[in-house]
DNA sequence: CGTTGAGTTGACCATCGTCAACAGGAGTGG
DNA sequence: CCACTCCTGTTGACGATGGTCAACTCAACG
């Protein structure tokens, strides 16, 4: 783990904040940069905890959540290759991270990368626009959480996930689900009993079809349909 | 409305993206901009319109919002003087707003505040700043949307807005509550029975005093125990 | 072959949504 | 000044959605 391996083949560069950079500002920034591997269920970062380095995931999966006083688990996002994570808004994390499963990541300093961003004010742009796609998606998801039922909700959570990572992958009729039952249900705000019967609804009814690892969307026009009422 | 009168005597520049501008930067954006003011109810933008203006707003409140295909509307969040609104992912917004009360406003051309930002890279840092805040703004209403029982929502929103007046009105035991109860309960995921309900149990437990247009907390203590469990 | 952890499924029931009736205040017109 | 309407908020009755608890299956692993 010296240096950042070859960025000129990186998967997810043109979907990271890194499309915006030249190949000298790459070089200046892999320089600074590890590339840092994640054990299935290692912690990337926790809530609270000074944020002194930032993290560009390039392969897997990560959780961001919060835990509430009572000990449940709130997630309030995945983190897919090309997500930028990290950036706090005083000195700590607002959440804690953990890889769901095998994850890659470029790992930088915080106090370098901040400087880089002196030098480079359209990246500082490029962040912007990325935060505020974030919170989009916040947004995306409190319609969700606020008022939905529970198909709706794993409904517009696999149309969701589908269409994330049909931006990096081979497209597939089959949505991945690295992640548990328990993940999705914290996500979706539903216990994981709920959770499980709704997916196997969807499947009863050949909106879906369960396989190992994922759901193979059977019928998306009708799937689509339940998301968004 | 011709220019933006007296920024020097804003009261809310401090907590606003103005805060750190030198008053010769002041100088130049309050040239670009112009306060409007906001009936009761008017709309300021909406959803999927072109973002041609931002606005910071500087008294009074907003509401933002977005519909669901059925109709009913979902609160993302609460607009309080110093905050900023209507940035955009690409050239829409993302979400609606309107006034909830009485609002004022300084209205900036999108253009020329890109421009302006582009000559201030100092103020791009302060707006991302700003919105990593609201980002936690966001993941903090997710986890009262997500599983929190109806009185847990009400006394998290009670301190929560209670917090935020603080910081820029003399400190007071009562809560303004300009809005309706169906702000509240479209706010927290709630229907307006619920809301009303809810506020009324609070009241009966001594917990809180409903007044007309707000609340006076009573018991501070109780009230942040349920609000965080 | 036992253990462990994830996922599934059933039974029961609490919370909260829906529907509806009603109260009170503001605004309007006679 | 009063009658009427409209709108917001309150409150009751009822039922559905989804949470809780628990039993069970199954695969992975030692």
């Amino acid at each position: 783990m010296s240096t950042l391996p070859l960025c000129e083949k990186c998967d997810v560069r043109s979907m990271s904040i890194c499309s915006v950079l030249s190949e000298r500002e790459l070089g200046t920034l892999r320089a600074l940069g590890q590339e840092v591997r994640f054990r299935a269920r290692a912690a990337i970062f926790a809530e609270e905890r000074p944020a002194d380095v930032v993290y560009n995931i390039t392969a897997g999966l990560a959780r961001m959540y919060r835990l509430r006083n009572d000990g449940s688990r709130q997630i309030v996002g995945f983190g897919l290759p090309g997500d930028f994570l990290g950036m706090p808004v005083n000195e700590c994390h607002g959440f804690s991270a953990d890889a769901v499963e095998f994850t890659v990541a470029c790992r930088i300093p915080r106090k370098g990368f901040s400087r880089f961003l002196d030098d480079n004010p359209h990246l500082v742009r490029r962040l912007h626009d990325l935060t505020i796609l974030g919170l989009n998606q916040a947004h995306e998801h409190m319609m969700l959480l606020g008022r939905a039922t529970a198909r709706a909700k794993m409904a517009a959570f696999l149309i969701g996930l589908r269409d994330r990572w049909a931006r990096i992958k081979p497209p597939s009729a089959t949505v991945a689900l690295p992640m548990g039952r328990q993940d999705i249900a914290d996500f979706l705000g539903l216990s994981i009993a709920t959770a499980s019967r709704t997916l196997h609804h969807l499947a009863d009814e050949r909106l879906i079809l369960i396989e190992p690892g994922g759901a193979r969307i059977l019928d998306l026009k009708r799937l689509k349909w339940l998301a968004g009422s």
